[in-house]
DNA sequence: TTTGACTCTGTACTAAGGTACGGAGTTTAG
DNA sequence: CTAAACTCCGTACCTTAGTACAGAGTCAAA
């Protein structure tokens, strides 16, 4: 049977992925995803595995991996399952991290914003002078 | 009584609040600091002011402030409280949500790099195919 | 056939928070 | 006095993840 499917060009594949075409082109220019022939007279037709590649991008997006990241993940592929659960690993510490970080900050401005309520009435903010005399 | 304290120079200032010369600089240009006045001849010399502000930017920084918020933050200055806990109080919830998200991530890479343990010989590896089917 | 929509290519620009550098002047220690 | 160290100033560059745009080519429908 042949296909008669049209063919895939860039704004088919940014509405499927759900992505910009600048942002196709981008991942083009950084060697994210390869850039498919280009007929001697045409537009470029991309196969199905660039909109799979596209949709992993997005969703290692999610989990938070940089471009780098991701192409790191791409370039292990399968196989080397050690790898990738190391880089899995250290991404989830960074995370961890961060974490923490944001709860401590989360306290701190918790007691900045309540010292504030508890006082209504006085001239000079007590985050300003807490935040200058830590 | 003179002051004798060697005046303090960019360097001078650089160290005591831990930050590197090029940065100072850089908070010259964009306004957040302002630069004492060139003498006809030598090199500027800071006030403690510039320092005690410098912290406070340092300070805020870690607390997640951006330079943009820590302008508006020190422009508020003392007085006006209400303008300054919405500040924060704002702020508090962006490190919220970003609290939140960061959760659900750290979730998800332990469950991915669960799955990779679980299964120690097999030839692609469960992350690379989780992301891929998710 | 012509118009409008789409594509391709290269380059420049964005945000934020700096860093780096070149050349000239200045200060200080030996 | 001289050499090293420091400062000043302007400008360019860096990172990340794209976005914007101009100009030329191409495709599809009316």
């Amino acid at each position: 049977m042949t296909d008669f499917k049209k063919p895939a060009t860039i704004q088919t594949v940014a509405q499927t992925v759900g992505i910009g075409i600048e942002a196709i082109r981008y991942y083009q220019r950084i060697g994210l995803i390869e850039t498919p022939e280009k007929p001697l007279s045409g537009y470029r037709v991309y196969p199905e595995q660039t909109i799979s590649r596209l949709l992993f991008i997005q969703r290692a997006k999610e989990l938070g991996f940089s471009l780098a990241e991701i192409s790191k993940l791409l370039a292990l592929g399968d196989g080397s399952c050690q790898e990738t659960k190391e880089l899995a690993t250290h991404k989830l510490e960074i995370v961890n991290s961060k974490l923490h970080d944001l709860q401590a900050i989360a306290a701190t401005l918790e007691k900045l914003i309540q010292s504030c309520e508890s006082n209504s009435v006085n001239q000079t903010c007590p985050i300003i002078t807490t935040i200058l005399n830590r």
